[in-house]
DNA sequence: CCGAAAAGTGCAACATAATGCTCTATTTAT
DNA sequence: ATAAATAGAGCATTATGTTGCACTTTTCGG
């Protein structure tokens, strides 16, 4: 229905990219490695918290942006 | 326990920008009033979903971006 | 100041996200 | 090719997000 896979990669791309596992990552963030999986393997609906936890632990930052109207596609 | 004031403050801020109350916002996402009302005070914690939901239609994108860890404060 | 519109809250029902445990599948290194 | 490491899945439980309804509070125009 929408489009999480976009944060799912980046999410997972910047995991790998640090050479970190889906274990580690769960240590590091405090999201049970369960919840690791299932978001990954593009399940689920997770809440923000859990979002934002991940994204803390891998350096990254959410945002709102406004969204370009006519971009130069 | 979170910055999601950030992205709230960001959503009423679009919101009132658009000059769109929540009760159209509620229509217009497809997000129920009670939940709009819950998140713009502050309580919750939405789900990827409620979130894309509002974002979309306040015409704002979601995004995931690498931290600047030396941000020139 | 007053009334209407908009925003916030308490409660309860329902749906589903988060989690642990166990097992299977896939990937990776030797 | 195989063993070890990593990732994915089923199931059940618990926690909590979503929603509707009714009511209170706040905001804003006249």
């Amino acid at each position: 229905m929408l489009h999480f896979s976009e944060l799912i990669k980046t999410i997972k791309a910047r995991r790998e990219m640090l050479q970190v596992n889906q274990e580690m990552l769960a240590e590091l963030s405090g999201v049970s490695l369960r919840t690791i999986k299932q978001f990954e393997s593009g399940k689920g609906n997770p809440t923000l918290q859990t979002i934002s936890k991940l994204a803390d632990a891998l350096g990254l930052e959410l945002t709102l942006q406004v969204k370009q109207l006519y971009p130069d596609k």
